[in-house]
RNA sequence: GUCUCCUUCGUCUAGUGGUUUAGGACACCGCCCUUUCACGGCGGCAACACGGGUUCAAAUCCCGUAGGAGAUGCCA
C-alpha cells in the first residue's frame, strides 16, 4: 500500500512555526517514499476559524514549496459523515447517549480534583438505553477498559497505556457537532491515511482515538509523534518569544530555504550535515533520525543560516525578493544599481529586511547623518572631502580601483590615515558608517550623484564653522 | 493529583557497549585579513542531570531519584 500522509492544521490561529515543521516532516516522509501528502483544514470550530488563517496556511506552504496532492479536504464539509459514524456506533452499542449536563460534570470534576482523585467521566448514562424526549444528549464512546494498549510510534517507540486510564469520551456534542477525536479518526480513515505524523501533544490522544478505530472496526494507521518546539526559555514557543507564526519569520526577512533547512535540522539530523538542500532532504529523510526530545528555537542559528542562503541566492532573485521590503517604488536605474552592488551588500546582511535597508544607499541620498558620522565632519575632513570631489570630477573613467588608489595617494600626501578619509566619504554617501566599499559605491552611483552627496555633506556641516 | 513522554557543551545536535583525551554547527572569546561594518581564515572556552546496578568494558543496557514537557475539554 502506498504511503499517504496528511497535514491537518486548524485555522483557529495564525499558522505556528511548529505546525510548519509538522507539515515539513509529513511532506518529506511522503516524498521520500514516493507517497502522497494530503492537506486537510480542520475548521470545525466555527467560532474561532477564519478565512484569513486558512488562506495563510496555503500561502505559507506554497512559499516553502511544500506542495500537496489533490484538493484540500475541508473538515466542516464532512460533518454529516462524522455524525453518521457516531449514530452508527450508538446502533452498534459501541456508543451511547449521555444526558449529564456540563454543569453537573464540572461539579463532579471539581470535587474529584479537590480530594486529589483522578477525574474520569463516571459512566452515569452508560447503561441507560435510548433517547429522552426534549433533552439534547451528547454521544459518548463506550470505552473498553480492559487490558492495555500499545502504540509502536515511529518516533517515541513503544508506548503503553492502561485502558482503565481512559474514559468515555464525547463523540458528538449536544449541538450535534462532532468532536475533534471523532472527526480526525473518521477523516483519516476515509482519506486512507497510512501514517499519522503530528505533534507530540497528541500522543496521549492516540489511545483515545485507537478506541474509536476499534469500535468502528477500522485498521488504525501508524503513528509518529514529533516533539514540540520551545522558546529559548523552554516554554512552548509563542508570541511572547517575539515570533511564533510562520508569517512572522517571513516578515522578519527569512528566506523560505532558510526556514526549510532550519526546521528540518531542528529535531532531525543527518550526521554532521548542517546545510541541506531540498533534494538531499528528500533523499535522506527518515524517522530513525528524528529526535525524541523537544528542541528550543534558536534565533541566532536561524540568522546564521539565513545569511548563508542570502549569499547563495543569485543577485536578481534577491533583488526581486527585497523589493516588497523596500516599501517604495524604484526605477529601473535604481534596480540596476542595487544589482551592481548586490555582491557586496549580500555578504554582510543576515535578513531580507537588513538587505533592503542597506540597499537604500542606491535609491536615495541620506536624509540624516547619524551620530558616529559626525566625528568625520571636522574642518580637516571637510577639506579632504573637497579634494575627493575634485578627484572624482577629474577621473575618467571613474572606476573603483583607480579611485581607491588616488584617495590612498591623497591620504599619504596629507599624512593622514586612509580610514579617516574613507569614513568621511562613507558618512557623506550613506549617512552612516557601515556599508560596502565607498569606492564601489561611487563607481555604481557615478560621478554626478556621488559628488552631489559629498557636497551636500560638506554644506551641511560647513555652516557650523 | 493521575497518566504519558523527555534529559550529551548556553542552543541545535553526532554518538546505537570498546575506534572517544565525547565530534560538528550556532553563540561567545582571541588572533589574522581589512577604508568602517560584515565576510572569510585560524585558534580557544564549553556537555554525557543525579544515584545505583549489569558488564572485562557504559553517554550508550536496566532500575530508582530529580528536573522539564504534554495529556487529563461538549478546543483542536
Amino acid at each position: 500500500m502506498p504511503i499517504r500522509v496528511r497535514f491537518a492544521p486548524s485555522p483557529t490561529g495564525v499558522l505556528h512555526i511548529g505546525s510548519v515543521r509538522t507539515a515539513l516532516f509529513n511532506w518529506l516522509f511522503a516524498r521520500h517514499n514516493g507517497g502522497e501528502f494530503l492537506l486537510r483544514i480542520e475548521d470545525t470550530d466555527k467560532l474561532r476559524s477564519t478565512y484569513e488563517n486558512t488562506k495563510l496556511i496555503f500561502e505559507i506552504l506554497e512559499w516553502l514549496c511544500i506542495d500537496w496532492d489533490g484538493n484540500p479536504v475541508i473538515q466542516s464539509e464532512r460533518l454529516e459523515r462524522h455524525k453518521e459514524v457516531a449514530f452508527e456506533l450508538v446502533n452498534l452499542g459501541k456508543a451511547y447517549y449521555c444526558y449529564c449536563s456540563s454543569e453537573e460534570l464540572a461539579l463532579k470534576k471539581e470535587k474529584a480534583l479537590k480530594s486529589g482523585m483522578q477525574y474520569k467521566y463516571d459512566g452515569t448514562c452508560r447503561e441507560k438505553i435510548g433517547k429522552i424526549e426534549g433533552k439534547t444528549p451528547v454521544i459518548r464512546l463506550k470505552t473498553n477498559f480492559d487490558g492495555d494498549t500499545t502504540v509502536h510510534d515511529m518516533v517515541q517507540g513503544e508506548v503503553t497505556v492502561k485502558n482503565s486510564q481512559l474514559d468515555d469520551l464525547v463523540l458528538l456534542r449536544s449541538d450535534g457537532s462532532p468532536t475533534y477525536m471523532l472527526s480526525v479518526v473518521v477523516d483519516d480513515h476515509d482519506m486512507d491515511i497510512t501514517h499519522v505524523i503530528r505533534g507530540d501533544d497528541h500522543l496521549t490522544n492516540t489511545f483515545r482515538q485507537l478506541q474509536i478505530y476499534e469500535a468502528c472496526g477500522w485498521k488504525a494507521p501508524d503513528f509518529g509523534h514529533i516533539p514540540l518546539i520551545y522558546g529559548p526559555d523552554g516554554a512552548k514557543l509563542s508570541k511572547r518569544h517575539g515570533a511564533a507564526s510562520a508569517r512572522d519569520y517571513q516578515g522578519l526577512g527569512y528566506l523560505p530555504e532558510t526556514i526549510f533547512n532550519y526546521l528540518l535540522r531542528l529535531g532531525w539530523s543527518h550526521g554532521d550535515d548542517e546545510i541541506i538542500s531540498r533534494m538531499d532532504a528528500i533523499r535522506w529523510f527518515d524517522f530513525d533520525n528524528v529526535g525524541k526530545s523537544p528542541s528550543r528555537f534558536d534565533m541566532m542559528k536561524l540568522q546564521n543560516l539565513n545569511a548563508h542562503y542570502i549569499k547563495e541566492r543569485d543577485n536578481k532573485s534577491l533583488l526581486d525578493y527585497i523589493i516588497p521590503f523596500l516599501g517604495c517604488e524604484i526605477s529601473d536605474i535604481q534596480q540596476g544599481n542595487i544589482l551592481k552592488g548586490m555582491n557586496s551588500l549580500k555578504e554582510r546582511e543576515k535578513t531580507a529586511v537588513g538587505l533592503a535597508m542597506s540597499a537604500r544607499i542606491y535609491i536615495s541620498a541620506p536624509d540624516t547623518f547619524d551620530e558616529p558620522c559626525q566625528k568625520y565632519s571636522s574642518k580637516i575632513h571637510l577639506s579632504l572631502l573637497e579634494k575627493v570631489v575634485h578627484i572624482i570630477d577629474e577621473m575618467d573613467p571613474l572606476v573603483e580601483e583607480s579611485l581607491c588608489n588616488s584617495v590612498k595617494l591623497l591620504a599619504e600626501k596629507n599624512n593622514i590615515k586612509l580610514v579617516e578619509i574613507a569614513q568621511a566619504m562613507r558618512g557623506a554617501l550613506c549617512g552612516k558608517l557601515t556599508s560596502p566599499s565607498v569606492f564601489e559605491i561611487i563607481e555604481i552611483l557615478e560621478k554626478e550623484e556621488s559628488i552631489k552627496r559629498i557636497r551636500s555633506f560638506i554644506n551641511h556641516f560647513e555652516t557650523r564653522f
